[in-house]
DNA sequence: GGTCGAATCAGGGGGTTCCCTCATGGTGGA
DNA sequence: TCCACCATGAGGGAACCCCCTGATTCGACC
């Protein structure tokens, strides 16, 4: 049985390779570079499989993310084997939180990415054997931290956020109401909302914190 | 005229990608997936250009600056277009400080690929439009921030590094002082000092400054 | 129509950071 | 020997950070 895939990468160079590591019985009907074209050729093509590069730039989620909140919410949906150059926990867990079936990195050899591919369209799940433990880690009972990295920042209001992005850059307080226009008393507060929120003490583990979760 | 190349990067897609990408009048006369394959293949099959990846695992100085060591330093070297998905200015400088000729990202398109291994192989130098302004701030008669990286460290004191570390890493004043068995006037004395001589203004830029040269 | 959360702002207090000057003792080179 | 540099430390001041209480407005939700 043949497979139909839509490749989704904005590197021209990656796209040929994925084309043409692909076994035969693998068939490349489409292929797209942003999250709009994307969109609109996975809808037109209907594939079984979409191969998507999880650092696709453009959109308002982080592009890939973008897509697949797209794609999969409605009848017929392609089932997702996430591509990346990363092997970082958070982006593992959202992207598998946003509902793709798989994740493999781009040391992956043509025959193993076919094998992927295949093993996906069935219906299993497909992780590289050290990606494994972070989604069981994230869905698992105890939860574990990186988990509870997208419920932290979920619990942050829009505001708050903003606030939080610039007091990790290392903006002074002053410097943060200035760039909003509000008071400092309001930034102060919203600081210790945050803080409070994250379970943090002071700004440079704010800082570290979001440094890990790559937010700055 | 055809130009011979050696491609080396541990992804096979990419690999693949590279191949399949570069025009006829490119003929891809060696591959390798590490450090030690692509000396042994570079020096076997005397290719006119090396492409590069920049993030080639192994090796003891960070892979693929361990090839251009072993390899540009005898007659008949090669020359070394380096491939890379980041854009960060310490990885552009310190690759093209070990000697390599251009310096592309995995954004560019195939036949861009082909023009800069041409063009490489005429003995150009081909830099993306964003990679050219970090080359020449760093060879520039100014010198730059980036070249500036170790002469900056050097002119610290040990006991101003190790004070620097630790305030890089979020310790307050008195966190400090207690590890280091010193008052907090000292360790004032030694951040003033520091701040001073690395022309920073307050703890978040020195923060900023280490984890750039990957100091913490 | 009352409640609740989000966003805004104020006052005040205690600790921290950064800068300035100044001082002492040790070490190592000219 | 003397000077330069380093490590150590003190005092004081201005600004900044964090926390606390308390307040108003506005929109959403039941």
């Amino acid at each position: 049985m043949t497979v139909s895939v839509v490749i989704v990468d904005d590197h021209d160079v990656i796209r040929v390779g994925v084309r043409e590591s692909l076994d035969d019985d693998i068939s490349v009907i489409g292929e797209a570079r942003d999250v709009e074209s994307a969109v609109a050729e996975i809808r037109a093509k209907a594939p079984q499989v979409v191969i998507l590069d999880v650092h696709l730039p453009g959109g308002t989620g982080g592009g890939a993310l973008d897509v697949l909140a797209e794609v999969l919410h409605r009848p017929g949906a392609p089932r997702v084997l996430a591509l990346s150059v990363s092997d970082a926990a958070e982006d593992v867990v959202a992207t598998v939180r946003a509902g793709a079936r798989g994740y493999v990195t781009k040391s992956i050899s043509g025959p193993d990415l076919s094998d992927a591919v295949r093993r996906v369209a069935t219906g299993d799940a497909v992780f590289s054997p050290r990606l494994a433990g972070f989604v069981l880690d994230a869905f698992g009972a105890a939860g574990g931290e990186v988990a509870a990295a997208d419920e932290d920042l979920d619990k942050l209001t829009e505001r708050e956020q903003e606030v939080m992005r610039l007091i990790a850059r290392g903006y002074t307080y002053r410097e943060v109401a200035e760039k909003l226009f509000i008071s400092i008393k309001t930034v102060e507060t919203h600081v210790g909302k945050v803080l409070h929120k994250l379970q943090l003490s002071n700004r440079h583990e704010l800082a570290h914190w979001a440094a890990q979760r790559r937010i700055v």
